[in-house]
DNA sequence: CGGCAGTTTGATGTTACTCAATTTAAGTGG
DNA sequence: CCACTTAAATTGAGTAACATCAAACTGCCG
């Protein structure tokens, strides 16, 4: 495994304890504050951990960071660590040796790798940054055994392990039965209770660092087409997309067009 | 929920302890017995939980059996068993509310109808079955505390999830990325090892009851179509589907299409 | 100013869908 | 055993959705 620190030229793979302090430092408001402060509403998993004394013991805990791009985790290959996300944007996703890659899910702050990393050292899939991403490691026997000890990171490693599950169910259905402009409706729904939840959204604008390759290749179209369909949004008064941007103007037609009813 | 009692008029929901032993005997070899012998070598859930003394104790373990087409689980609803197929071929599915279906999974003998019910008492799809099936439902607060005492029993549950997991990533990408071919090879390729794991196999021919409607909705196709690439496989001797058999013909062509690579 | 990555637009091609008719297979009752 | 019924599969013709290819455009950065 291979991670390269933020603005270093210098392969890293465990930022250690004594580099903490001088990180958090240096990215601000980011990393272990976040880890700490972020609700992460939705899995929760990161933050389950940290309460349970895991920041005051040393060594089953490793931080890291990567650059916008970079493949993280490569699928079938066995890791130690049971990986979080702590800042920034990844994706999982499946490579095709034809080039074509299937977006299985996005990740953002809070979010586990995968949420069976607790019981299998390998992944089905690969992880890649979407923008430059701070994560954290937490040695899986460590987690296992708190897991068996702790009934709170139980329930919220099963959490994180159900909601993935239904995510993929929603995502199957998308793919398999629904229209591109329904797909894509879709996939703008699913992200913004989740990006809400991990920042202040005002007049509807959402961070969404996302291009339109990584929308194709998350809901199986083309780009080209993706561009056609978020014209005809845009058009329309329903959504736009510039400048890492998402702007909601019309959400109830959305809604309409996007929920799996 | 309501599940009827195969070749009774009468509404079931749990077959009663006192009335296995005739049901068994009518249903031989099926039923218990197969719930018990079965190797059901993918999950195993059924054969764990019922190696570990489950079948001496009484009222937490539940017989019930469903006709061809019956729906036996309902999306959302909650339900106090975990239901694990005995006998027959099942499966999940995400119902809209136009009539199109995404077929999620297909279960076999042994497969938990949901690896997460352990933990959730709701369902994010509901559940058919497509044969006469017969399954068994195990009171969820009896399997979780035998899943805190048993470490069999939870690696059960974790792998039951993990490959769950691994199917729908595939099948993800499948849907996402790949043609009518090679989807509908890679669903044939995706169920002839586990029927093999359930059935004795001769000269490549594989039980296999899903009518041509199943495979459209579980790969994302019209039936229409469906039909014309089974034909086109059919011309070439690839592999032909009649009769409830699935008849395979050159193993390594169908793998050179429906392999994800 | 030039180069690059990302997006947009147009023209054309292909895949898979729709609709409808026909054939086949599987029961069912006489 | 054979007409009759019904569900499933097949086939053909026309169409819609999305892909492909290629060129032009935009914003950004050195």
């Amino acid at each position: 495994m291979q991670l390269q620190l933020l603005g270093s030229g210098r392969k890293h793979y465990v930022i250690q304890r004594t580099q903490r302090a001088r990180l958090t430092n240096h990215y601000e408001n980011t990393f272990a504050s976040i880890c700490v402060t972020c609700p992460h509403r939705e899995t929760g998993l990161c933050g389950t951990l940290l309460e349970s004394e895991a920041c005051s013991q040393p060594g089953w805990q490793h931080f890291a960071a990567a650059r916008a791009g970079e493949q993280i985790v490569v699928r079938n290959q066995p890791y130690d660590d049971v990986f979080v996300l702590c800042a920034g944007w990844a994706f999982r996703y499946f490579q095709l040796s034809d080039g074509r890659r299937q977006i299985l899910k996005f990740l953002l702050p809070g979010d586990a790798f995968s949420s069976a990393a607790v019981f299998e050292k390998s992944f089905p899939f690969s992880v890649k940054a979407l923008t430059e991403v701070q994560l954290s490691g937490f040695v899986r026997s460590e987690i296992r055994a708190r897991c068996a000890a702790n009934p709170d990171i139980q329930s919220a490693v099963a959490s994180s392990c159900i909601a993935d599950f239904r995510d993929a169910t929603e995502l199957l259905t998308s793919l398999g039965q629904r229209s591109a402009e329904e797909r894509i409706a879709h996939l703008l729904l699913h992200l913004m209770p989740r990006i809400a939840a991990r920042n202040v959204i005002r007049e509807q604008r959402y961070p969404f660092p996302l291009r339109q390759q990584h929308i194709a290749d998350a809901v199986g179209l083309t780009p080209v087409h993706v561009s056609r369909v978020l014209s005809l949004f845009r058009d329309r008064r329903l959504v736009a997309l510039s400048e890492g941007t998402l702007t909601v103007f019309n959400l109830p037609e959305l809604e309409r067009i996007g929920t799996l009813r």
